[in-house]
DNA sequence: GATATGAGCGAGAGCGCTCTCTTAGCCAGC
DNA sequence: GCTGGCTAAGAGAGCGCTCTCGCTCATATC
């Protein structure tokens, strides 16, 4: 294990990053009383911790992290949760979702000194692996397709926490529009003609799909249209299924909301299968504007998602520390038009 | 590929980790002997090398990173450095060949506590960024789409480098058999019966690009068909128009082989744009077997990179140290068999 | 044989922080 | 006033490692 680096470089030899000590000399304090003030240990009064902070700011203090990790025997890692099917790694490579969401949450670490841990588990030991990332978080974690009472469950072990997309009451939270995404999603179906839209909703336990689902459902209750749907998987297979039983169903349907891009590739593969067209004999939208929308054949109109925006607020908050249970952000999605939906898009947007 | 890291922390308050003071005890050297010797630090004799070696190893000794981080005043981290066009982060949700080799590195940076550091740079700026990142390099760096020279300019300011499928004089590489995969690819085409096979290659400096075509050429000279060929940039709108020229100036053909998945879906596109079906008119194989390959309609046979495990490969190379410069590591690739070109493919494989 | 050389190794001083232990200071209660 | 209790704050001992310095001893040089 080679490690040593030639100590060339440095050209400021007068410039030093201030140390903890630098803030309490500069304080009148201790260097465990400004420890205590910063970390909001008990055992400082008021005053002292607010001249603390107030130095820390002026001096431009960043506790070093790996100095901090040796003494209190605690690394500092900003954990990823992700409850799911597959415990393979590899589908980090394969599933456009949890990989923008680890760009977004490394692109919010950059810089700093703290680890992104991930934690992948299956439905089945969910709790147990709640438990154990919660006794040992650190700076906190984001939960991504963790269910309410699980996130509730942790919050209790470790309040630093946010989740994605996944309401639970009390539990910090980022999401973005998604019952209004729907709406417009349908909308934008309904606007170029389509009459018998049907829809291809996600898991139901899932609290995307169900908000998408509700979107869908205010549109066609505004609109008039009938309701037809199936729920496919979130995954490519699911969706590729439930559009071959819708068609069979029902093969007047001439437009199809899919809750998920990756669904709605596998739906195109049922369409083209059954000979009819897209968008001429059935308009597509997706959801998500994944790397599956632009690779599906014709290109898929989608809502397009600002996943990484997202995870990095999710992250920053956690660095910033102090996260009211209350805390939440919420991002607009916005429809991306393509051949799907409108043979007149160019061929790449 | 497993994901969940949690290997710290038992519940056993009786055990404690094993630190570098134990396994000096127990080889009967100073703690400063044992660091030497397992740093590959000069002053210590090949003896006492192997003893604490081997003490290290029975006793499962795992250096602590943060006391190392605070001692040597460095951070211990693994520097991906990819040269490209786009410096935005989000590429890495769009782009599935970058986050196969992040997660790759992730599940090889599993329970260490390495970090992970991206440095994205545009081709213009690379001699600076290469510059930068190996003076600060920790415990190595691993080079994705970095031209030999730059590579070469790494090595010599930070031995610790691994290049991705790029080979460079004198640096350590892991590579997939890129021209043999192409060969097969295109003799799968050949092999059912494709005689007017066209190619789209990648830009000819990436080194993956030209092996590919090298394989390509292979073929076709073994076999005896004409050499029908255009450039793409690796990307859809690549493929796009490269498949798009290639149909008009050669519309009798009936095969064509893309370098890349990406690349092969624009390519779909343009194939069927033309109203030509896949694969009785012209079947088609990519290359890599990323997402792009299974959301393009139809499914793409395509030869499967194992992108993870050689992104693992060179992270635990760089991790374990001792690089020698004549490092190098090979995969080897698979023909994935789709729709593209068998039309009896299970809808979903 | 005396001296220079240098390789192998140990002692020990930190790195910047956390955290326990201890002390100083203050007020309530008898 | 004295004791007890309680809070604010300081002193100091590490956390596990790296790295400089200096010592020892074998080998090379004159």
């Amino acid at each position: 294990m080679t490690l040593v680096v030639d100590d060339d470089c440095e050209p400021d030899m007068s410039y030093r990053k201030p140390t903890i000590e630098d803030v309490a000399r500069e304080a009148g304090v201790s260097r465990a009383t400004a420890s205590r003030a910063m970390n909001n240990m008990p055992g400082a009064s008021g005053l002292t911790r607010a001249r603390v902070a107030e130095v820390a700011a002026t001096l431009g203090y960043r506790p070093n992290q790996a100095a901090r990790a040796l003494a209190s025997g605690r690394r500092m890692v900003v954990d990823l949760v992700v409850v799911n099917y597959d415990p393979d790694l590899s589908w980090i490579g394969s599933h456009p979702y949890f990989s923008r969401v680890i760009a977004g949450m490394m692109s919010a670490l950059d810089g700093s000194t703290v680890h992104l841990q991930i934690h992948v588990g299956l439905m089945a030991g969910a709790a147990e692996l709640i438990d154990t990332v919660a006794r040992q978080a650190t700076v906190g974690a984001v939960l991504v397709n963790v269910p309410p009472d699980l996130a509730i469950r942790f919050q209790r072990r470790c309040p630093r926490v946010v989740s994605l997309n996944t309401p639970a009451s009390s539990v910090p939270i980022v999401e973005s529009e998604n019952t209004a995404g729907a709406y417009t999603a349908v909308g934008h179906l309904h606007q170029i003609g389509c009459r018998r839209i049907a829809a291809i909703h996600g898991p139901s336990i899932n609290a995307c799909a169900s908000s998408r689902r509700a979107g869908h459902l205010g549109l066609i209750g505004d609109a008039g249209v009938p309701d037809i749907a199936a729920g496919g998987g979130f995954l490519r297979e699911g969706g590729y299924r439930a559009a071959a039983q819708l068609l069979a169903q029902h093969p007047e349907v001439d437009g199809l909301f899919v809750s998920s891009d990756l669904m709605a590739a596998g739906a195109v593969h049922a369409i083209t299968a059954t000979g009819r067209r897209i968008p001429d004999d059935i308009a597509v939208v997706g959801f998500d504007d994944s790397i599956a929308a632009v690779c599906a054949n014709p290109p898929l109109s989608t809502m397009r998602l600002p996943v990484e925006e997202m995870a990095a607020a999710a992250t920053k908050a956690l660095l910033d520390g102090d996260l009211p249970s209350s805390w939440q952000k919420t991002f607009p999605v916005q429809l991306i038009t393509r051949q799907s939906t409108d043979p007149t898009a160019a061929a790449y947007t």
